[in-house]
Parts: C-alpha cells; structure tokens; sequence
DNA sequence: CCGACAGCCCAACATT
DNA sequence: AATGTTGGGCTG
C-alpha cells in the first residue's frame, strides 16, 4: 500500500473531504484478493428430439454432472444405469459412475458442499434449479439438498456463495467497459471462444444418444469453460467481482445478479450512511428538483443530449481525434452536479446557471455524488491508469492496478447515465441534462476555439471528440492548455490519422492511422449482422486501405478495390457463393407477440415454429438467421401475434435452416452487397453506378 | 416488469 | 409515391 501522502498529492485540493475518501478506499484498494478455493456445476440430461427440458418440471434423467474446481482438477458424475464398460484410456479425468441417479445427486452435493464459492452458466435459471427440482421429485432428503430459492429467480446456497457466470457477464456495463465488449452473445460458446479461446465440444448427435465416454468428455469440457471463466487472465473475472463487491459494499452473490444502477445504489446509500445523511424518496428527489427543461432531438427520449458535428464529407489526410477524458463524470466533479446540489435553496446560487437549461447549481455545498464521481475518476486517472501499464513494477502491481481502474471505469461510466434512469434510487433527470448540457458546451467551445482562435478546421465530432485538419505540434499543445484551464479538464489526442474518410452521415467513418491500423465506426460493413457475403470484400478493401500511403497510391487502391467490388458482384449473379454467407443473423430483442410489426426475423421465426412444432421456440436473445427471398405466403400461423399486425402472412425471408439456394433473391443480394460498399466507396470518391456497374448513367453524359 | 443515457443510420413495414 | 413508424445495431 503506497503512503497516505503519495496520494494525496495528486489531488489539487487538500479538502479534508478528501483526506476522508482517501482513508477510506486506500485499503480498500489494496486489500489483498484471495483465490477462493471454487468448483463449477454443469449437468447434463436425457431428452428427446426437439424437446427442451423444462427446468421446473424435471421430468427428465440427470445423466452427468461436472465439476471443475480452480486447481484444474475435473470430476465428472456419470449415470450408468447399464454398468456398462467405460474406456478410461483417453479421458483424463475422475470418473464417479452411478446405478442410481439418486445416489449420482446425492454425491453432487455432497461435492458442492466441500467449496465455499460454487460457479454455474445459467445455474439460477436452469441447472440448479432442475437439480433442485429434480431431488425433490427423487424425494431426496430436504437436509441434503444445498439450495435456497429465493423470491425471484435467483438461487442461493445454504452453505457456500453462488455466482451465476451467465448474470454477470450478461451486465452490458460489465461486457463494455470491463472486457471491451469481446463477446455479444451471452453463451459459454461465445465467451469461451472470445476470452479463453476455448469452445465447446462439438457434437454430431444429441447428447443423450452420446456414448458415455464422449457425454463425459463434454460434460468436463464444459465445466471447464466455466471454471476458466473465473481464472483467466489471473483471475480478472473474480477479481473484479471481489473489488466491486467491496467498492459498492454489496455480497458477491448480489453484486453479480445486479445490475449498475443497483450497484450505484448500494455504493452511494453507504456514503450517505457513513455520514449520517438522510436517504432520499425518489418521489421526494422529484418534486423539489423538478424535470426536465430541454427537448430532446429523438421523440419519446426525456432531455437533449450530446451534439454531433455534421461531418465534412471526403478524404482527408493528417487528421489528429482530440477527446476529453472521461468528458461526463469529470464534468460531474468540476461543475459540482448532485441531486442534493442541483437547483438549491440558496438565492445566491441562482446565478450560477447550466446553459440551455432552467437549471442551476450550488455554489456553497460539495454534492455528495460529484464527491464520490471526482475522487473515483481523479484516483483512476492520476494513480491507477498509469501504474496498470507501468512496466517498472511487478506483473503482480500492474495486474492490481489494472483491475482497480477498469472497476473504477466500470462505476464511472455509469455515473451519468444512472441520473436520467428513472428505476435508479436516486434518479434526478435536471442531474443528467445539465451533464449533457454542459457537455455541448465543451464541444462547442473547443471547435469554436479551434476555428477562431487557432485557424484550424474542424471536419467533425461527436460528443466529447474533434477531428481536426492538419494541427501543427504548438496548436495541439495550446488546445491542450486551454481545455485545462477553461474546464479543467484535459483535452488528449485519441487518434492521427493518416488519412481518414468521412461520408455525409454522422457516426459514419474510417480512418487509417499512422501506424497503418483501420479504425471503422457505424459502417455496415462492421456490422455483426451484415452477411458475410458483403462483409468479406469490405474487410478486403479496408486492408487495401490500410497500406495506402499517398494520396496517389489511394488513386491505384481504388482500382483494386473496384476488381474486388466486380468479382463478388459476378459471383452473386453466377450463384456462386455458400447459402451461410448470405445469412443475416438478427437476435430478436422481444418476445414473438410483443412485435407491432411484421419483421423480416419475424417472419423467419414463425416459419421455424412451423417447421419445428415441437423445437425450442424463438425468444427474447435468440439469433434468428434468414435469407431474402421472392415473397410467398403462408398458411397457419402457429402463435397469436400483436393486433397491430392484421391479415399478414408474405413473407420475403426464409430461416437458414429451411432455405436452399434456388430460394434466394439475386437482385435484393446485390442490393445488399451495394449498400454495403458504398458507404467505404463513397467516401474515397469512387462511384458506384461508373465504376462498379461500368457504364455512365445519361445524366452524367449530359452534364 | 426491469435492468445507465441520447443521437444516428438503415431497411422494411405501415399509413396516408 | 411520399411520409411516418418500428426494430436492430451502432457511436460516444
């Protein structure tokens, strides 16, 4: 642990504050994290074809159970109600084999019970809660059976803590800010094949009609994953559960079924506590600081937001993307904004007004969330960014490091957007618009000072960024010192672009930077779901791209990209290409009858209910993949849909699954493929009509 | 039933 | 045919 006045030196004010915060997390911090002796749970069952077993019926046999604990040691409970012979000779783990899957149950928890700390993937919502079910209907003796149900769908455990793999990395704060959105779909397969590299054993029948030597192999093979989920990286996963648990004062079981607005809750109850505060009533919050006073530019959203720069179309080179670090929670700290703070009593505050708001803030008070926000965000900045990459320490102090500040960012980055939610405790919305406003405020100052004081030209930006043209080393420098001393908060270079290409649409870009790296932003091209078809060329282009050094060399890239963008186009129109490629992959975000109108998932997810009556039904999550076809009907529909929807049944979509080639509209592929390309070709000045299709339109001619 | 925020783009459906 | 709405996926 560093000395108390380290630390305190790199706050500017020595507010006794503070000196309050600061003894209180520094141990926090570097409170050592132990690595809990733990085991994961996966089981697998007896079913039939197309059938999913219903957890809480448990009507099926529990065939296999694994366990893994984080020494790597693997067990795996098999039912073999044959007695038949197991060769052992490949499988190098323990193997438990049972008559009886009473006794198999009985043994499994037995083994639960040896580990204070039980990892599952989806054990609340499935494999603890059939088991749970399923002693009961063995009516195995209640005393044996380890688990606690509670009131919703979590599931404890009488004698150990329950972490729930599938509700923690399901927590977006926690998939974006803490592993950099690595993986999207929430399944041990993704999150194997992205964080560990690991996947699943692939099967070629289902997992009952597996022999038991290779029902063993993949029983271990996913507990595994499930254990490793925990351990890799040094234990990042636990670590940063044990070290937000402890920020946010929360139990680890808790912490990880929450989501970050619980999380923000429990962390800022306790400093109310601590110091002997009145919590709040939301209804209370409401009525003295009021609503909202800006419109927002989206109907149905509660205030205005961030500003986006209209972009200046075209290639550009020597481009360098300024930003402001950590622009919302640090314009939370510097203006003071809290929902005690914001709109006070004191007449003398009134003054001191949010532009473009009714707004105003306390001059007289520190708030007590921009307190909190400051301290964390100035901690992380000024102490634990650095030493996470420091190479002059240990792994082990830059390990620490790292989990501490990618904690903190994980908090930080919620702070704003928990003000504008009305399910937060202690929602404030003036809170979050005067943040936004002041937002704009920044940007806009920062162009205009680009603009008119340095002569520079802005080609666009987005909330807390600006892409500037050709800045000479001095003008970056004196932007720098002007953002710190106009808002005291610092204004870096994110990116230089070599060259960059901007089209007219905002959030729509690439760039290459000097190092040769594409950065793409919102293009369809990047898409996950883009079919392949139409991404594979982009991604060929980008690499084209990437090597062009001169704005003449862009000139010869253009031409190979046009050779790329023709051949895909004669392979479409000889069919020649694999159905998968075509595949749009879109995961449904409501349930089937909540849709108001008749989409193309949709319609794909209706015709697989009718082709698989009895398979597991498309739901909230599911990935839903479909090709474009001529439009047909159908007959029957198998579920009750919205009233909204009347007398639909054409559809212009197939699922993958039922689709063959012959299906497929050429001229909507095509379609597909254009759309995509021209985003990237448009920018760099190539254009479609001329020069993929090859023949000049007659408006052209007659120009 | 939900699960931090607003702004933007595109495709397809729905309505006029 | 033009315009508005819905839904998904993205940026920050």
């Amino acid at each position: 642990m560093p000395p108390k006045k380290e630390i305190m030196a790199i706050f500017e004010e020595q507010r006794s504050e503070i000196t309050e915060l600061v003894d209180q997390y520094i141990p926090l911090f570097f409170a050592s994290i132990p690595d809990i002796k733990r085991c994961s749970v996966d089981i697998e069952l007896h079913s039939e074809k197309n059938k999913i077993p219903n957890p809480h019926a448990a009507e099926e046999k529990v065939i296999s159970v694994g366990m893994t604990n984080n020494e790597g040691e693997t067990v795996v409970f098999v039912l073999n109600e044959e007695e038949r012979k197991i060769n052992k000779e490949h499988i190098e783990k323990e193997i438990r084999e049972f008559r009886d899957e009473k006794d198999l149950l009985i043994a499994v928890f037995q083994e639960i019970g040896i580990y204070p700390l039980i990892i599952t993937f989806n054990g609340d919502n499935f494999d603890f809660l059939y088991l749970d079910n399923r002693a009961k209907k063995l009516k195995i003796d209640e005393k044996l059976i380890p688990f606690v149900r509670t009131r919703s769908q979590d599931i404890y455990l009488t004698h150990a803590v329950h972490i729930d793999l599938y509700r923690f990395f399901r927590q977006p704060a926690m998939r974006i800010y803490a592993f950099g959105a690595a993986y999207d779909k929430v399944t041990l397969d993704e999150l194997g094949k992205t964080l560990l590299h690991k996947e699943k054993m692939q099967l070629e029948k289902d997992i009952w009609e597996l022999e038991l030597e290779d029902l063993i192999k993949y029983n271990a093979r996913d507990a595994e994953i499930t254990i490793e989920l925990t351990t890799f990286n040094n234990n990042q996963a636990m670590e940063l559960i044990f070290m937000l648990s402890r920020i946010t004062k929360m139990p680890i079981d808790d912490f990880t079924r929450s989501s970050v607005s619980i999380w923000i809750q429990n962390w800022m109850y306790y400093e109310h506590r601590l110091r002997e505060y009145l919590i709040p009533r939301p209804v209370d919050i409401l009525q003295l600081k009021g609503d909202t006073s800006t419109e927002a530019i989206i109907k149905g959203k509660k205030y205005h937001g961030a500003i986006v720069i209209e972009p200046a179309a075209g290639v550009w080179w020597n481009v360098h993307v300024l930003d402001f670090a950590s622009l919302y929670p640090s314009i939370i700290k510097t203006r003071n904004l809290s929902y005690e703070t914001i709109n006070c009593n004191h007449d003398e505050c009134k003054v001191n007004k949010i532009p473009e708001t009714n707004h105003w803030v306390c001059t007289q008070v520190p708030g007590i969330s921009s307190m909190l926000v400051g301290f964390i965000r100035d901690i992380r900045v000024y102490w634990f960014k650095d030493r996470a990459k420091d190479k002059t320490l240990t792994d082990n102090e830059r390990n620490q490091s790292d989990v501490i500040q990618s904690s903190l960012k994980v908090l930080l980055n919620a702070s704003y957007g928990v003000f504008g939610s009305d399910n937060f405790a202690l929602y404030c919305p003036p809170v979050a618009e005067s943040t936004a406003a002041l937002a704009r405020e920044a940007i806009s100052k920062t162009k205009q000072y680009c603009e008119e004081k340095l002569g520079l030209r802005v080609l666009y930006g987005d909330t807390d960024s600006i892409f500037v043209l050709e800045p000479k080393p001095e003008d970056i420098k004196e932007l720098e010192e002007w953002s710190l001393n106009t808002f005291q908060i610092e204004l870096s270079t994110d990116y230089v672009f070599r060259y960059c290409g901007l089209s007219d649409r905002k959030k729509n870009y690439f760039g290459i930077t000097t190092r040769g790296s594409p950065i793409v932003k919102g293009l369809m091209g990047k898409k996950k779901n883009t079919p392949m078809l139409a991404k594979k060329p982009f991604e060929e282009a980008l690499v084209i791209l990437s090597e062009v050094q001169t704005p003449d060399e862009l000139e010869e890239a253009k031409n190979k990209i046009v050779k790329i963008i023709q051949g895909q186009m004669r392979n479409i129109s000889k069919r020649e290409f694999d159905l998968e490629d075509l595949a749009i992959s879109v995961t449904l975000s409501k349930r089937l009858e909540q849709y108001d109108s008749w989409t193309q998932p949709l319609q794909a997810a209706i015709q697989l209910i009718q082709a698989y009556p009895e398979g597991e039904k498309p739901n909230i999550g599911s990935v839903i993949s479909f090709i474009k076809t001529k439009p047909f009907k159908i007959q029957n529909l198998p579920i009750q849909l919205s009233d909204k929807i009347v007398g639909s049944n054409e559809c212009s979509v197939k699922p993958i699954q039922l689709a063959s080639k012959t299906d497929v509209d050429i001229s909507k592929v095509k379609e597909l493929l254009k759309s995509t390309l021209i985003q990237l070709i448009d920018t760099i000045g190539i254009s479609w009509e001329e020069s993929i299709e090859g023949q000049k339109s007659l408006d052209v001619w007659f120009k």
